[in-house]
DNA sequence: GCCAACGTTGGC
DNA sequence: GCCAACGTTGGC
């Protein structure tokens, strides 16, 4: 099961506004980057995602869950792009911020660290582990 | 199909 | 608010 990390700006969807959304989940549409499209289309039914906060906090602040995948965005008008649905899973024990990924060594090569402006990344499972640990510090 | 110009993102 | 990095657009 693959592990991945979305992006949001707080200004424009927070992790609260998640949490309400709660077991039904919401869409994530207005992706229109294709580099981020070919990681939306690779994700399965119930892989799990960090939620980051960007700009506003930079930090990743809870975990999602595919609910759905990969559909039709019906915000482009192009119909170029898609969209997946993410659930809440939970927020983290503790937040784990950008600067504080920056100093472990074993987060060097996130794609968080490397190309920040992705908002949307695949995640290794050490890496998942490394930041869930962090989490729970 | 190349590449310069422009717009956007996001960390600082 | 600035600016670097990156993606996209459009002229040729």
């Amino acid at each position: 099961m693959a592990k991945w990390l979305v992006k949001s700006e707080p200004s424009s969807w927070s992790f609260a506004q998640q949490i309400e959304a709660g077991k039904a989940g919401t869409s994530w549409n207005g992706v229109r980057n294709h580099t981020a499209k070919q990681y939306l289309m690779a994700m399965a039914m119930g892989d799990e995602a960090f939620f980051y906060h960007s700009n506003d906090g930079k930090e990743i602040v809870g975990i999602v869950a595919v609910s759905r995948t990969y559909y039709p965005d019906p915000t482009d008008a192009k119909g170029k792009f898609g969209m997946v649905d993410f659930s809440v899973v939970r927020p983290l024990d503790k937040p784990v911020t950008l600067d504080a990924i920056k100093k472990e060594a074993a987060l060097q090569d996130m794609v968080l660290v490397k190309n920040s402006r992705l908002s949307v990344q695949p995640v290794t499972e050490a890496e998942w582990d490394t930041v869930l640990r962090m989490a729970a510090a």
